[in-house]
DNA sequence: CTGAAAGCGCTTACAG
DNA sequence: CTGAAAGCGCTTACAG
């Protein structure tokens, strides 16, 4: 026993060479076959021969090596996420940390790891998946920031990965989507404004080649409309730099100024607000303003962010179980997770009564 | 001709298999040993034999399996990089996404892969790099937020892996260290601040666990002690919600309220700058605030921050550097980055002349 | 300079 | 139920 102590200590130490299955084996008295099927747990081992493979390998502090499993059975047990956008864009928007939080807690308990690769966007990014999926890397990835006829979904295919969408492309995908409603979202952003008395909104939106931003987009065009009110829309590529842009283009227009601005994300949301106090603008008084992801400085801001909420963390989590199912060839439906909502604050209130110079409010145009 | 490029083709497509040394060496006519000598150009190859391999290699269009590479020379060709801080305070930090695309620079070009894990602080955390280890998938990590007494040194010793940490830890250590001399920052921090005018300086630590906030908070008091002037410390978790409270702190101890506060990192003085206003103070009228690590928001919330700047990327990407040095046993140092500079903006200003009410300033207390 | 062989640590038919 | 063997795609001594 005491010899067998030191054994067990001699090879868990950094020194000694690590146990393999052939170890087992022989401390087992069976072949190195049979020790993969006991520790695979397949059915074909007596239960007497599984418990000493088991405890044998317990004892030598046996573990897989995964190099050598990744080999034979053609598997990575790993995938992938890559990241396509600027690095002060990713660094301001706190969604993908917490996505990929989520992603971990499903991860770890299934013996898997995520590659992860963040680069500029362009033709970079093809070659980052190219090469993931060459060298063998991943089995598999979870596609964020969906674009337009977004051609990674022809490539992932090609390079014979696995994928999941996070919401639906607008081309036919072979891959199941886990979606989130965002729109609803939006959709109760801007009822909540028109019900606080706004007739002129703008909403300051993400590029319109994401899909997720055009999606936004259309909600709030799509509510804006049914609720007979006049919109505008400034397209930004997410930054708090265009956002701070477009807030300053839509404040400058003194002629048909809004009474209130959605934004597609929280960091330009923040901007806005400085751009808005900064003009000698009170927000909410003079100006209501939302964002989206209702991102941990919501709270935290003055006056506080009403924001859109979505469960950042649950997305990724479930992201990665389809794809590991997926990737496991068990059958996989779309999914679709709670819809986002919007969280109020201080920074929407009732619209001015009279909002600056600007004409009276249009009372129904259309519909 | 035409013959071959089907070939190629075929090969290539996601149904062929993918064309291993022994294709190469049988179109070049060669044995495999020696398509692996030309193919990691080691010498002793002749010129016409390299040449026939290389280009049997390219028409076929073959690349390395790194599950075979990593079996036989026991090499993950990847690193690791284990987050273990709460959700909500990574995500609320730019610090990650930033460092990371900064070490992905350095690994695309040399073939390696990032493998990322955050984890909830704790017991997980040593789990965590234990797998990783034992499942062989990574060759080295970055220590990031070094802690007093860090039990990670000894843990990824014993692991048998290499190391780079972010900064010097404070027991001995077998890692090159890559370091950025934040105390400078702070310096000219509490430099900047008093000859503002200010005396009363306080200062909203993060957890003094950790190495660079102790160090961060080191500094403040010597540069305050070095004025001579009034320094109160508050430690907090780094997040926007224990920011606002220790700045609800320290505005409501209305005898002592200091004129400036120094926050150790961004999302804190966002959170406090609100926290301010909401009080009804004017910043930087009767407070000026400081942050550290000149986020992308610094530039864009009103007034502007004044914050710390550290090239966050260029630290993963020589990070990452001396890890793959290390892992190659080249040689390596430790190494010193540019320090950090203050970058001031509008939340800085001259003290109130009679900061509310607040006893006369002290004039000199010691040295 | 080159070939034939063994080995990395697993998995998986194939026989019994 | 179990063993012996081949194979995954590389690398690396060992002979010539």
């Amino acid at each position: 026993m005491t010899e067998r102590d030191a054994e067990t200590q001699r090879r868990s130490g950094a020194g000694g060479a690590r146990p393999t299955i052939a170890d087992v084996a022989r401390l087992a008295g069976v072949s190195k076959g049979l020790v993969s099927f006991a520790l695979n747990d397949r059915p074909g081992v007596s239960a007497d021969s599984r418990d000493r493979i088991l405890s044998a390998a317990a004892e030598l502090g046996w573990s897989p090596n995964m190099r050598a499993r990744s080999l034979s059975t053609n598997r990575a047990f790993a995938i992938g996420l890559v990241i396509a956008r600027e690095p002060d864009i990713v660094a301001a928007d706190p969604f993908f940390p917490t996505f990929m939080a989520g992603v971990e807690t499903e991860l770890s308990g299934a013996g898997q790891a995520l590659v992860l690769a963040t680069v500029t966007p362009g033709r970079q990014e093809a070659d980052t998946y190219r090469s993931l999926a060459l060298d063998k890397r991943i089995d598999g990835v979870i596609l964020t920031d969906l674009r337009a006829d977004d051609e990674r979904i022809a490539l992932i295919g090609e390079l014979g990965l696995a994928a999941v969408t996070l919401g639906h492309p607008d081309t036919d995908s072979p891959f199941p989507a886990v979606s989130i409603d965002d729109e609803a979202g939006v959709t109760a952003t801007v009822d909540h404004l028109v019900q606080l008395g706004h007739r002129s909104i703008a909403h300051v939106a993400g590029p319109s080649s994401m899909l997720h931003a055009a999606r936004r987009r259309r909600a709030f065009e799509r509510a804006a409309d049914a609720h007979g009110i006049t919109a505008r829309t400034v397209e930004t590529d997410f930054s708090a730099t265009e956002g701070a842009a477009a807030t300053r283009h839509l404040l400058g227009d003194v002629a048909e100024r809004p009474t209130a601005i959605v934004y597609s994300n929280d960091p330009m949301a923040f901007a806005g607000l400085a751009v808005a106090q900064r003009a000698g603008l009170s927000v909410p008084r003079d100006l209501s303003i939302t964002g989206f992801d209702n991102t941990d400085l919501a709270e935290h801001v003055y006056p506080s962010l009403t924001s859109v909420a979505t469960d950042v963390a649950a997305w990724g989590a479930i992201a990665a179980r389809v794809l590991l199912a997926t990737i496991a060839s068990e059958p996989v439906d779309n999914t679709d997770l709670p819809p986002a909502r919007l969280v109020t604050r201080e920074s929407t209130s009732h619209a001015p009564a009279s909002p600056a110079p600007t004409p009276p409010a249009p009372t129904k145009n259309g519909r």
